[in-house]
DNA sequence: GACCCCTGTGTGACCGGTCACAATCCTGGC
DNA sequence: GCCAGGATTGTGACCGGTCACACAGGGGTC
């Protein structure tokens, strides 16, 4: 790779405050403040007038001033344990569209590690933004910041279906992925299965609850009679679910397995491809996210659709209330996770 | 619940300033100042007064304050037209990484389309943020963002490999990806094929040049004296190279497919296999990118790996430099692209 | 001992906004 | 014709830091 380039010449003009607007306009400083703030009694002729010395010498509100007089940071940061994850990437995507509607600025933080230092550290960090924070904890490192955050500042988490209700004031953001593995669990089912295996992404579990995929996963078993087989915990990423894919595989019993997300899901199919089983004629496979090449894999994963922009956007509504004047905290709908069967999944080997 | 820490438990409401922490070491606010800025002229007992009292009182620093007063704002924006494809958000985290590292903030803000009023809204924005920007222009927002960032402000973008050495002062970062786009291709003519269709990203081509994968396609192609098809612009999504891959499958002359990205890659895979044509038996197909799930797909995809956190990190490193006073611009290196050879490609129908 | 320089420290202005409050203008009611 | 009271507008402090500069001591040098 190569790099270019010297420093950018120029620059340094000094950038126009309100007291220039001011004078330009032939008022005060305050009156220019009213005007950029739509105070309603400011008079039409003098507005127009400020108006017009803003346009022409280009002012722009300067946002760390505003923040540091105001004391409001029009801004939130967003703390996540990684940005390259579908859930993850389409969450805070969702979160800087509501953001950028309510021209909110949006940071973000990442969570390295679930070591309490590290994730105290980001905590900080985000704080020192100012603003608000949403923390997307559906990882260990994301449950731990939960945690470890501190009073007194704003706070919206994306997290996993709470096990019971959330304590009042509590601004959660959550799909209700509990009941959408319970239906992935039962569609298996109904095609013949005996059982679903599972390949869970790291568990959360904890005093909140936590790990409702599996919760789901689990109470559809049981209702249906079903054994329920151990959880194998696959981590998050495609190499993870085919290393814990090809232990599954030599269980000739398995014929179904739901996996935590989809490139659990594409591990998992790889690790049957090599071990010479069909999908679906030997295995059903079943996946959660439905990212956007879900569709285009080979065969085309069944999987349960998740709103993660709907999320995002959930998440940045709720802080906004919080924010912006004690709004009641207000539920948000978000999209109901939806199941969408397509060629990963069929009749259980012995059942047709 | 637990409270854990050394924090007493109050509320965190007014922050405590330096003059807080002055009155409490007994010394004035500037010495604290210095203190906090690691001045060398502080008596190391008074220096040790002022810590404890900075410990003790619980004060940060606010970065808001530090900002208006110094007018150096310890943060960067990135500026990019998606977060949920691999290449844009991979090159993000490398940004945030290495932001951390240096105790910077890291913004972001989306460009939705390349309408120019969006993309100086977006601009505004995030120049409004203070610090300064590094911009993916790997696509059309991104490169027009380029063509519209106002001067002065410092910025860094990732590029697509410049056709011809750009102007001095232009802190760009690419990798090679013109040489890996030709050894790609010449990968696949050494197995005999007789050409290489191109699915392609779209390109950004413009009076800086661009489109250099294409570019280095075509080279290849010319040098091995084989006839250059018409590139087919398929977007950046699976959804996107599969409706392209389509009409490239209906031509039986076509036995090696290069795509713009991976993304493409799989919807072409798709195409292929609906067609009933085999990979690599009857076509070969190559991606670009190497996201973490194409060594699991099936056929495991041949492609170019791309170091995308490398880039992120390289722009942060080249435009701290610029704004930490004017270091001259030093290269940063990013790993060079690398053609991972899997099973998506083989030899010419023909030729075995 | 005068002079100078360097180390350590304090003082008050300033960054670009907002906030609280005072001052002035205008209009209707009596 | 006079006055209350809302509509407009101005004044100066303040947010929490940094900056420029002044000032007190403590060696060295001559």
């Amino acid at each position: 790779m190569r790099v270019t380039g010297n420093t950018r010449g120029s620059g340094a003009q000094r950038s126009v405050s309100i007291r220039d607007v001011a004078t330009a306009a032939g008022v005060s400083h305050q009156t220019v403040s009213r005007v950029i703030n739509g105070h309603p009694s400011v008079r039409a002729s003098t507005r127009e007038r400020v108006e017009a010395a803003i346009a022409e010498l280009g002012f722009r509100r300067s946002a760390t001033a505003h923040a540091l007089a105001s004391g409001r940071t029009r801004a939130v940061t967003v703390l996540t344990a990684n940005t390259t994850h579908y859930g993850h990437a389409a969450i805070l995507q969702g979160v800087e569209e509501a953001a950028r509607a309510a021209s909110f600025a949006v940071g973000i933080s990442v969570l390295d590690s679930d070591d309490p230092r590290v994730v105290r550290d980001a905590l900080d960090r985000a704080t020192d933004a100012g603003g608000g924070l949403i923390l997307i904890a559906y990882d260990r490192p994301g449950v731990r910041a939960l945690h470890l955050a501190p009073e007194g500042v704003p706070l919206v988490a994306a997290v996993e279906t709470p096990a019971a209700p959330p304590a009042a004031g509590s601004p959660w953001v959550w799909t209700d992925d509990r009941t959408a593995a319970r239906e992935a669990t039962e569609h298996l089912l109904a095609l013949g299965h005996r059982t679903v295996h599972y390949l869970a992404i790291p568990s959360t579990t904890d005093s909140d609850g936590g790990a409702q995929r599996t919760a789901g996963w689990r109470e559809a078993l049981t209702r249906a009679g079903a054994v329920v087989p151990e959880p194998v915990e696959a981590g998050w990423t495609p190499a993870g679910g085919y290393a814990a894919g090809r232990r599954l595989t030599e269980d000739p019993a398995v014929t179904a397995v739901l996996c935590g997300n989809d490139d659990l899901a594409i591990g998992m199919l790889r690790a049957l491809r090599e071990a010479g089983r069909e999908v679906p004629g030997d295995v059903s496979v079943a996946g959660f996210d439905d990212a956007p090449h879900s569709a285009f894999l080979t065969p085309a994963l069944t999987t349960v659709r998740l709103d993660f922009t709907g999320v995002g956007r959930a998440c940045f509504a709720l802080l906004h209330g919080l924010v912006e004047q004690g709004d009641p905290i207000s539920p948000h709908p978000v999209a109901t996770p939806r199941l969408i069967v397509r060629e990963s999944t069929g009749p259980a080997p012995g059942s047709r």
